[in-house]
DNA sequence: TGTACATCAGTGAACGCGCGTTCACTGATGTAC
DNA sequence: TGTACATCAGTGAACGCGCGTTCACTGATGTAC
């Protein structure tokens, strides 16, 4: 089919125009400042108009490259979630593939200093819905999953590699309804870890973002936690016991 | 002093006036509006004006009430610390004092429960901060704890007893900048639980928290767990012991 | 018990503000022949 | 290579909306004597 084509319509769709890459800039523009005005005053304040007014241009503006209010919301929370992913990514990529255990200690470290470096992205990504806005999932499901995909390849694959302790998950029994979901997700995701491991893998994930949630919303109050970084730390060497991960 | 006043002194500040009992009611009134609000359409979206044609009045009416939209917030968010609290509380007492693991279950379980039936204020709680608000935690630290007190003086009582294994808390060795701020902790709550075991409880609740968030701002997805209360409860069990209750 | 006064609840108009979105338009940039 | 046309970016005015907050006011309700 793509051989098919002319070799000049190829290259018309590989190079894009002037136009095309100024279009392409003023969209990066627009999502930069919108990521800035989240910053400053959230999800539920993000406004054309005043994006339109840091872009320089008038607020109808902003309408020949974003549909409307709600596609600039997605747009953010796309970006949102591909630098997370990869900064988590590279995190991981840094260590050998054989070191689970520092795989899975990078991934949540990361994931913890983008949400502290990015607290309003983050809420946009994992905190309080925004009223009235729907994400597309079929734009952001693939993004919006690296992460815990990412965290369960890892577990998985230490299962695989003999180092997941699969004894610590049959302490706890799993009902027939919830082993159900797990078998669903072991099919779709291609994982040889058995269903106990991979229930302790999502409470894991949960727990990590919950301690992030914690402490990035401000719930831990000002002054009872002073060592964070240990606290963090000490965290997720109970959750790779948690898990069953040795290290 | 008190017992200086004459008895008609006392009886006019115990007994409300008319006035009193009016305006009280008000006020609850301009609560349960707010939190309808809060549910329709979010914090960032919850106005004074609004509120006040629900309340059937016009809208500088409600200043006789409420100094401005940032003290309905606060009334919004100690209200909704007690109504959480309350249903707590009212689940833990429900079973035996010696019933560790029952009540620690029972009290996760009203949480998350009070939390589904109430997501907005949930949100408000335990979400994103809302931008622009600052709350005045002299008026939120008391009721905001609750919630963490209890558990963490189920957890205390269990150890007293002889219910916690602390042993498993040995696993993993405590820096020594975080076993500061944890004997902290220990001493402003009269606690006997080891400063090991108390991380643990500290995790555990940031977990439990992580876990009913994902659920209730929808990071789980539409159909990755349809099994959500045994979800819950294996999550539950395994946190059990993390802490090392048994039961 | 009745009257004068103080307190309070609620009114209605007004202030200045920012928002999302539409629309007809002007020029500039690209494209086809 | 030059011209005619199509495409696109950006303008400026307008729409209707809701917001927080202030202020002088009118009546009703309470209180002191």
């Amino acid at each position: 089919m793509t051989s098919a084509q002319p070799a000049a319509a190829k290259t018309k769709e590989k190079l894009p125009t002037p136009r095309e890459r100024a279009r392409a800039r003023t969209i990066a523009d627009i999502v930069r400042i919108g990521r800035e005005h989240l910053a400053l005053h959230g999800a539920a304040a993000l406004s054309l108009r005043a994006v339109a007014r840091d872009l320089g241009v008038v607020s109808s503006a902003v309408y020949r490259y974003v549909e409307n209010r709600d596609e600039l919301l997605t747009l953010l929370l796309i970006d949102g979630y591909n630098e997370l992913g990869d900064e988590v990514d590279a995190a991981v990529d840094a260590l050998p593939a054989g070191d689970f255990a520092g795989r899975f200690r990078a991934l949540a470290k990361a994931a913890r200093a983008w949400a502290i470096r990015e607290p309003a992205s983050y809420a946009l990504l994992f905190g309080s819905p925004v009223p009235g806005y729907q994400a597309p999932g079929e734009r952001t499901t693939v993004p919006g999953t690296r992460v815990i995909y990412r965290m369960v390849n890892i577990f998985d694959a230490a299962y695989r590699a003999g180092a997941l302790d699969a004894a610590v998950s049959s302490a706890v029994v799993i009902p027939e309804k919830l082993a159900k979901d797990l078998a669903s997700i072991r099919t779709e995701m291609n994982l040889a870890v058995p269903e106990a491991s991979l229930a302790r893998g999502v409470l894991v994930w949960t727990s990590v973002f919950g301690a992030v949630s914690f402490e990035v919303f401000g719930q831990y109050g000002a002054d009872t936690f002073k060592a964070r970084d240990e606290l963090f730390e000490h965290q997720l060497s109970v959750l790779q016991g948690v898990v069953g991960l040795q290290g």
